[in-house]
DNA sequence: AGCACGCCGACT
DNA sequence: GTCGGCGTGCTC
């Protein structure tokens, strides 16, 4: 008899097997819809056997094997059940996670995988002018088919509702046609008008890097690419790349945000305008994540460009992965299946024999050691392209008399710049407009009563904000706790000082760039175009602006509230802040300015800042390195966290407790620690706890956590919700 | 995760 | 006497 070993999206740890007497060895990979519980629901077929240690009696058979789609490959689940066992994730739940949610449902017609559309010979014949005046959107249709022949989707993608529409009615009388499969020749994209795309010449660095890269494409080599801010790690990836394309491989390059960074997915596309590009990231649409899922699979899309979900994308031919920024956060995922995206590459490249390019200013600890054991090769970048790095000073703010947050000398500084008729960046971590309002006559604070958070004033609406759980409230007459009228804001918010410097220099225009004034569609778009179109000249602003932007004009960048980081409890929180730094420094001086950058510290002589004046990685990591050995942290040793979380915190510390407990007993080479409360302790009305254990051996953290977990699933508690996360980042 | 089963409070 | 609250446990 023929049993089907069946992964669902449930949380528990097994297979379910079902009788299904007519697959073959072929169908594992294959997505079926079968009886789960009293429900139908759809899993993967992961395994294939003759007999089941389930009782026979309880054994059903699959309702249907859904054939519709191509199945997942033995190298895509052999990946996936890495990642399960190594983030001990259920391997059912990790599978279906990866697919796009198209697939985790039974269709009955998948969404067919529709590129580009064509103008017919009817439509060819159709004159623009022969439709009537009022019909403006079918005459712009009409005229940038007939303009362009054939238009691909990711165009119509562009379009207005209205124009879609439109598009539907010249389908429909058949003046268009849409056509499936993807465009491959140049040809067909543009109607072969487009000039070939402008290579830069390479400088000597980059070009070193290349043939670096590229010396042995066929096989898996980790390498770090190290390169600073400016120095042109994108156009080094794109060489790469093109060697890789050359070769009929596939390419997946994964970046940390593409929301933030459209322009790099416009780069790339102008420079392989003859290939398919697709992009996956949470932002596309369900029927567009499939499409572009479905490309990547039949191997259409010869380059995948898209966020950590993206590691997982089936990609038969793949020669080549690149991770951008390989040291940011967001390549792990905080929530459910906590996996890193870039360590699961490296996986993946391994697995696959391809190599792999790790590119970033400001590795992260654990890849810099990887480099020093030689386990990574690394390639530098060490110069900007066409100008000096800038030069970064401190301003103690202990000998100076802010205004608003202010130091005097930063304020000339951005003086200088408006009078040179250059653009000044202000950095300060914080929005909204004060991040706490204060009563000064009995100490009350805005505190959120559902996370342990102060709630941050917002001017534009006049209310209080939790920046953690969303809770919003009405600015309070007077301090609920002794009645004093006079509540005043404490501290600066990006609102504060875009206020403060829109009062200081009247004539300047002013733009504040954070998550709420990005937050509608397409603002950060125009709010771009803006600076760049020189009609801003002091930006102030969150992270947004810290990542890979190229602002020519742009030549002071002023940073706030860097101290605020500098003495955390977080054993990460320097590396994160060099390299917040190292990147907000970088979007000074791009063009052919010389770039300055002004940190406003209370402490200018400690080492961090005298590394980053420095701007020498190198140094800086291998002193981080060095406390991190004699602390026993990451990466010497290897971590795990135990998260729980219930109604109160004594639930919470005891379930860690009762797990603490059963840990010591199988902890063999692996330190258990107590629990302690969360660093944020309460969130959305949840009071949370969590418990270290770490290993210097990783394969003993591994063994010890299997079991471990064994025991944490039968200690079920309804009142705590628990969770493991492996190679935390954030304690 | 869903979903059912099951055992106690306020309603036609 | 029933509707429905969500604690507990299972799904091949």
């Amino acid at each position: 008899m023929k049993i089907v070993r069946v992964g669902f999206d449930v949380p528990v740890d097994t297979l379910f097997d079902y009788r299904c007497d007519d697959a073959g060895a072929a169908e594992i990979g294959a997505r079926v819809l079968a009886p789960l519980g009293p429900r139908n629901a759809v899993g993967v077929i992961l395994d294939i056997a003759d007999s089941s240690a389930v009782n026979l009696a309880r054994i059903k058979p699959v309702t249907r094997i859904l054939r519709e789609t191509n199945g997942l490959s033995a190298e895509d689940i052999q990946l996936m059940r890495f990642a399960a066992g190594y983030y001990h994730y259920p391997l059912g739940a990790v599978v279906m996670n990866t697919l796009p949610a198209g697939l985790r449902r039974a269709r009955a017609t998948p969404v067919k995988s529709l590129q580009h559309y064509a103008l017919t010979a009817r439509g060819a014949a159709l004159a623009v002018d022969s439709l009537p005046q009022r019909a403006r959107a079918k005459r712009r249709m009409l005229a940038l088919f007939q303009a362009r022949a054939v238009v691909p989707y990711s165009v119509i993608a562009e379009c207005t509702r209205t124009e879609k529409i439109v598009l539907k009615q010249l389908l429909i009388d058949r003046y268009v046609e849409c056509c499936e499969g993807l465009l491959t020749s140049p040809s067909a994209t543009d109607g072969g008008t487009a000039a070939a795309p402008v290579c830069p010449e390479l400088t000597l660095d980059q070009a070193t890097a290349v043939q670096a890269l590229c010396a042995d494409l066929s096989a898996f080599k980790p390498q770090l690419l190290l390169g600073i801010t400016g120095s042109g790690k994108t156009e080094v990836y794109l060489r790469v790349m093109a060697e890789v394309l050359r070769r009929d491989r596939q390419v997946l390059l994964l970046v940390p945000e593409i929301a933030l960074t459209p322009q790099l997915e416009a780069t790339v596309r102008g420079r392989f305008p003859h290939l398919a590009v697709v992009t996956l990231h949470s932002g596309l649409n369900e029927g567009e994540r499939l499409r572009h899922w479905l490309d990547a699979q039949s191997g259409a899309a010869r380059i995948v460009l898209g966020t950590r979900l993206a590691v997982f994308a089936p990609m038969p031919h793949l020669g080549l992965i690149v991770v951008d920024e390989e040291h940011d956060a967001s390549f792990k995922q905080s929530e459910g299946f906590r996996y890193s995206a870039r360590d699961l590459a490296v996986v993946r490249a391994r697995q696959r024999g391809v190599p792999i390019v790790l590119g970033s200013a400001t590795p992260s600890l654990e890849t810099w050691h990887n480099v020093a054991t030689e386990r990574y090769a690394l390639a530098r970048l060490p110069h900007r392209i066409n100008n000096t790095p800038p030069q970064i000073h401190c301003i103690n703010t202990r000998d100076a008399r802010l205004q608003d947050g202010l130091a005097p000398s930063l304020l000339e500084a951005i003086g200088r710049r408006l009078a040179a008729r250059e653009q000044a960046l202000i950095f300060i971590n914080r929005r909204g407009y004060a991040p706490v309002l204060m009563c000064h006559e009995c100490g009350w604070l805005s505190a959120c009563h559902r996370c342990s958070a102060r709630l941050v004033l917002h001017l534009q609406d006049r209310r209080l904000h939790c920046h953690h759980c969303g809770y919003q409230a009405q600015v309070p007459l007077a301090c609920p706790a002794c009645g004093n009228a006079d509540l005043s804001p404490v501290g600066q918010g990006t609102q504060r000082v875009e206020t403060a410097l829109a009062a200081h220099f009247p004539a300047a225009r002013v733009l504040r760039i954070d998550r709420d004034s990005t937050r509608t569609k397409g603002a950060w778009q125009g709010m771009r175009a803006r600076i760049e179109a020189r009609e801003v000249d002091i930006l102030v602003g969150t992270q947004i602006l810290a990542k890979g932007h190229d602002f020519p004009n742009l030549s002071l960048v002023g940073v706030l509230n860097a101290d605020s980081l500098l003495y955390s409890t977080d054993f990460r929180a320097p590396e994160r802040l060099y390299a917040m730094l190292t990147q907000v420094s970088g979007r000074a001086g791009r063009g052919s300015v010389a770039g300055e950058v002004l940190i406003q510290t209370e402490f200018p002589d400690h080492p961090l800042y005298g590394a980053l004046r420095d701007q020498n990685f190198a140094h800086f990591a291998d002193t981080l390195l060095k406390e991190r050995r004699a602390a026993g942290f990451p990466p010497y040793h290897y971590q795990a966290l135990l998260r729980a979380e219930a109604s109160t915190l004594e639930a919470a510390i005891q379930w860690l407790t009762g797990a603490s407990e059963q840990a010591q007993n199988i902890a063999d080479g692996v330190t258990v620690y107590d629990p302690v409360p969360a660093s944020m302790m309460r969130l959305a009305g949840r009071e949370r706890a969590q418990l270290l254990v770490q290993s210097a051996s990783r394969n003993r953290l591994q063994r010890f956590l299997s079991q471990w977990r064994a025991m944490l699933a039968d200690k079920r508690s309804s009142a705590v919700r628990w969770s493991l996360d492996i190679d935390p980042l954030e304690l």
